[in-house]
DNA sequence: GTTATAATGATAATAGTTATCAATAAGAAT
DNA sequence: ATTCTTATTGATAACTATTATCATTATAAC
């Protein structure tokens, strides 16, 4: 269900999103949107941003560096990496046993799954030996 | 080690967040610490939960309903009801092989993990039924 | 092409937190 | 116990991130 109108600012807003692979704050992606289109807004960046998780089209990723977005919404973890700052996707296919196995102990409903995970990433970790 | 001095604020604060059972709000304990010393101002508390978190003495969740602090300092999730808003405690004893396994996959150190559920907490749940 | 109104860009307002600074008080030295 | 040093305090200003306001513009239905 596509509520709302199709504007090219929130077309432009999506693009830009799915191309930055990196987990982009909020003045990444207006950054990235004023070099293609100059006469863009920084609220209506916010605005597009906030549908489109409403939408489920994004997920927000909260960080000791901040908040970021995330275009890919399917189930998974996140390392931040104390020595170089990137965010690493990390996949489990236990995801959802977590979630069953916590649910059946505690008598609960889980709808959704936060994982955020603080280290070194493989590669500072190959720099450090 | 103790770095700094102990002053009767700091060491109120600590005794209020110690008692405060549900996870408090700044504002829950600005107001709560306000009942017994009238003349503690808000700065005070924000810097003396900041000390509290780099001593690790507490630690920060980071929920729908804003940022929250937690007293208990060992490993354990939560779980935000988005029917009453209560953070559960959530303790898991394969904690540790999470992190692990993780960390074999990926080949990345992990030093903290963090997970947030968010769904129907158990006595929300029997009175759905 | 008209029309209704959702969305925009610019900016003001708000909320949450940190910085500033003179006054105070903790804890060491005497 | 008194003095001294300086970390901490309370009050408030400043700052940052985000949302609200509002006249104007542009989407999409007619």
């Amino acid at each position: 269900m596509e509520l709302g109108r199709n504007t090219k600012q929130k077309q432009l807003i999506l693009e830009v999103i799915k191309k930055e692979k990196n987990h982009p704050t909020i003045s990444d992606l207006y950054e990235e949107v004023l070099k293609i289109d100059p006469s863009i807004g920084q609220a209506t960046v916010y605005r597009n941003v906030n549908k489109l998780l409403d939408e489920g089209k994004i997920k927000r990723i909260i960080t000791d560096s901040g908040i970021r977005y995330d275009c890919d919404c399917n189930n998974h973890y996140h390392l931040e990496c104390s020595k170089c700052g990137r965010i690493m996707d990390i996949y489990d296919d236990k995801y959802m046993k977590l979630t069953r196995r916590m649910e059946e102990e505690y008598s609960v409903k889980i709808d959704d799954c936060t994982v955020l995970f603080k280290g070194i990433c493989d590669k500072c970790l190959k720099y450090e030996k």
